[in-house]
RNA sequence: CCGGGUGUGGCGAAGUUUGGUAUCGCGCUUGAAUGGGGUUCAAGAGGCCGCUAGUUCGAAUCUAGUCACUCGGACCA
């Protein structure tokens, strides 16, 4: 008798969304907790996503001429303070390095919230000419920002990311990186995680401090709230001036270069837990599970099932798949939970009479419609299954989007469309800030983005009734 | 950082009001049976009761401090 509910230990996300959050987290054996608040600890089947992430992202910067670096993970404070708007920015979150063994520093040191002036200061040295440019930078590392509250993927006070850093040596050229780079995450997130993203520009309120403009994608989680994937910021020649970087251009004459810098963080796994998970835990994008595929036989006991399985098993990995085989005596009921529980995305059951009739049974995680495949056809089919589960999490995450996303035409209006259903509220906003203070005050919501793809709603802002400038996105974020 | 809640074997809890032998379920180990959705039986192992002080003949229980988790708010990727 099938229940519908299988997995007891988690909590219903209806129930308590953050609970569910936090169960699948932990009962998907993705993150434990350390002995320091905001520290995790990324566990085997978390980090191996983060690993998956890391080579397919990775190799697409490369494509574009990127290179890895690896900068130092202190910052003299002298070098934090260059870049004013940048210090106020990130000098409240902080940690610093201030003992050196047993003795006291002449200069304390922060540990990198972001590697810009680390960056900068490297940058200087190594670029004089225009022959010198463009430098396009990466680095994989972690940063440390001392938050005051904290949630597993979502908020660390010490997480992993990378920072792509670049100097150009034109404006034009600068933002074109920006854009590309955008781009880049928003069709990551799209083809490789199946989490559809909203592409936009975020108001000077909201932007990163220091940059000209910054880029984001948005993304809608489960519980209507809307998480902020990736950014990509333009600087202008803001901070090559606050650090004295130059180069000679082709006509002769002294330059200062345009610089953009580019970022995601293991953030992208709490998104891919928001979006695509259930009431029965995790359900992952096939192309970044750790285990795409799970063999598990059934009445293994018996002569000749797990020889069938562990073949059928080898067969899938030699055809590239991320295969497994789970021969473990636990009961087949156990094992359906368990998989289902850490997300992988298709599950192979192979018993006797399968065996007998040349087949085995195929069961998608993501709706559990199962198919029974002949043994000869198993790589083909697999192929097929992973793309259906990968097709029917972006159809079922781009509707949640497009059905959580409201028009509104007064401040009242919005206010009412976020209490009463959450998600985006789109509205024409005039480009004052007072305007985005107001929205927070009286709805609770903060900018989201300005999209790219604009609408026009109305003539006026409806928050002052000023002319209104541009078409923004409104909404609670995590 | 402000306000509420919570810390008891790996997990979930009872016990705390009224101080007096450390409890239960799950999991774990071993053995056996079972096997198409968390199967069953038997025998075992495992706990400085978050931490530090204090009160007391005696503290999981009372007091103070501290750390962590969690929910809401502010702040932030």
């Amino acid at each position: 008798m099938a229940k519908e509910k299988k997995v007891e230990q988690i909590t219903d996300m209806e129930v308590d969304f953050a609970q569910w959050f936090t169960d699948v987290c932990k009962k998907a054996e993705l993150i434990d907790y350390s002995s320091i608040k905001g520290m995790f600890i990324y566990r085997p089947y978390g980090y191996a996503i983060w690993e998956n992430i890391q080579k397919l992202m990775d190799a697409e910067f490369k494509k574009t001429g990127a290179e890895n670096v690896y900068m130092p993970m202190l910052i003299p404070e002298s070098l934090l303070q260059k870049e004013k708007d940048h210090v106020e920015g990130f000098a409240p979150e902080c940690a610093w390095v201030t003992m050196g063994g047993s003795e006291k520093l002449e200069e304390r040191y922060c540990i990198r919230p972001t590697s810009e002036t680390l960056f900068c200061e490297h940058f200087r040295n190594v670029i004089q000419s225009h022959r010198d440019l463009p430098k396009m930078y990466n680095q994989w590392c972690s940063v440390l920002r001392w938050e005051k509250t904290s949630r597993p993927f979502l908020r660390h006070r010490e997480f992993l990311w990378q920072e792509g850093h670049t100097m150009h040596a034109t404006a034009e050229e600068a933002k074109a990186e920006t854009e590309q780079m955008l781009n880049i995450y928003a069709d990551f997130c799209e083809n490789v995680l199946a989490m559809p993203v909203t592409r936009g520009q975020k108001t000077d309120k909201e932007k990163f401090n220091g940059a000209e403009a910054t880029y984001t994608i948005e993304c809608m989680m489960h519980d209507r709230k809307a998480l902020q994937a990736g950014t990509s910021h333009y600087f202008g020649d803001g901070f090559a001036k606050a650090f004295d970087i130059t180069f000679t251009n082709k006509e002769n004459q002294r330059a200062y270069p345009h610089q953009t810098s580019w970022g995601v963080s293991t953030r992208l796994i709490g998104g891919i837990i928001m979006t695509h998970g259930d009431n029965n835990g995790l359900v992952l994008p096939p192309k970044i599970a750790p285990v795409q595929i799970i063999v598990v036989p059934v009445a293994q006991h018996k002569e000749g099932v797990l020889e069938a399985a562990n073949a059928l098993c080898d067969r899938l990995k030699a055809a590239g798949y991320r295969a497994k085989l789970d021969d473990s005596d636990n009961s087949l009921g156990w094992k359906c939970a368990q998989y289902e529980m850490k997300g992988v995305p298709l599950r192979v059951e192979l018993g006797p009479k399968d065996i007998e009739n040349g087949q085995c049974c195929m069961v998608r995680r993501d709706n559990r419609e199962k198919v029974f495949v002949a043994l000869e056809d198993v790589e083909k089919e697999a192929a097929v299954q992973l793309q259906a589960v990968h097709d029917g999490l972006y159809a079922k995450a781009l509707k949640n989007l497009q059905d959580n996303t409201y028009e509104a035409h007064s401040l009242e209006e919005a206010k009412q469309l976020q209490e009463e259903h959450g998600g985006f509220i789109k509205t024409m906003w005039c480009g004052e800030e007072a305007c985005e203070l107001k929205m927070k005050e009286v709805a609770g919501m903060s900018s989201r983005c300005m999209p790219f793809m604009q609408e026009h709603l109305d003539d006026v802002c409806p928050i002052c009734g000023k002319p209104a400038k541009t078409m923004i996105y409104w909404g609670i974020a995590y």
